[in-house]
DNA sequence: GTCTATAGGTGGATAGAC
DNA sequence: GTCTATCCACCTATAGAC
């Protein structure tokens, strides 16, 4: 792995934990093994950096929502998988956390990625809902658009839930809560 | 309304904006009308100013909750009225957003108040839609405590999608979704 | 109680040697 | 391409006059 490499895993892994107000310069650098200064030959400067960090992040989470929305098994079983998906509770969403940060917000460039990551994935799983109400293994009283917004938002909200009760126990809680709400809606479980 | 006070308003509206890294003591002095240095007069440094910010936006929220929780109508009608209440969306929850500051969650006595208002906000929702289900409102096979954390994490989470989006109505979009997903285990709307 | 002055540390970035 | 040295602005806090 080359410099410019190691820079953007450091500033991912530090945005993640940390926040863009919380990340500076020189705590990639040191993270990275780069020698201080040596950032501004690869990148522009924090924001620069900060954007191919953040594009690569939520990249990543697109790619693997897609691969479960896209996977075998009935509309709510991959819903299901997506859902219950091992996730770093207490680490939280890289994505979603960047939401908090008004730096981040306050710039176009680095606010893009944010917003259509999450445009995309409201949307994506809209659609498969809507495959499950057409299929009729969701009843057809739930609005996909909705119901999808509101189960992402589950996630979202279950992660702050968990880093406020210090506790990643909260967050499959809120999951579990999500999916029985979803089970009185299913009609059958087709194989 | 004294400097103290002042200086307590400016803080919580600063920390709701930009968080506790991004609130600096000379911007809340600014803010507070108060001169460079004169709020170290009333507190002891940023975190003491920042504990009584936070314990009393913590404090607001705790009562305005308790009294749509405890206030007319059926378990579910009451539940919905607390997802329905108006909020600023695209500004957020001011306790919620707390918990993606490292330096508060770091801090044992800042963290408190965050741990502790939401704890007691899914204790109180649980016992809520526990109601629900003793009086036969709402059916028994929803599990009361994980069902609160989800509805909790709905509207956390709906704030995150709609600072995503910049748009206040994905905000609502989400409730939507919650009211819709537990509407289908509703059983009767006995007024 | 409130103000000005000031100090040590860090953030983000640049210059220029190698 | 990488390193060291350096810069200015800001953050947090303290000292001390009024």
């Amino acid at each position: 792995m080359d410099t410019r490499e190691r820079l953007i895993e450091s500033a991912r892994e530090l945005l993640w934990e940390f926040g863009y107000v919380g990340t500076s310069p020189k705590a990639i650098q040191q993270r990275s093994g780069a020698g201080q200064g040596s950032m501004y030959h690869h990148f522009r400067g924090k924001p620069d950096l900060a954007l191919a960090a953040i594009t690569r992040s939520a990249d990543e989470l697109r790619d693997r929502a897609e691969a479960e929305f896209s996977g075998p098994g009935t509309p709510v079983q991959r819903v299901t998988t997506y859902l219950r998906r091992e996730r770093d509770a207490l680490r939280g969403c890289p994505v979603g956390r960047l939401t908090q940060d008004r730096d981040v917000m306050a710039d176009p460039a680095l606010r893009r990625p944010v917003e259509e990551t999450f445009a995309w994935l409201r949307t994506r799983l809209a659609g498969v809902l809507a495959e499950a109400v057409a299929e009729g293994e969701l009843d057809a009283t739930l609005d996909p658009a909705a119901t999808a917004t509101a189960l992402v938002a589950v996630l979202q909200g279950g992660y702050v839930l968990a880093r406020a009760a210090g506790d990643a126990e909260v967050y499959a809680q809120a999951v579990d809560g999500a999916l029985g709400l979803l089970a009185g809606h299913v009609r059958s479980t087709a194989t």
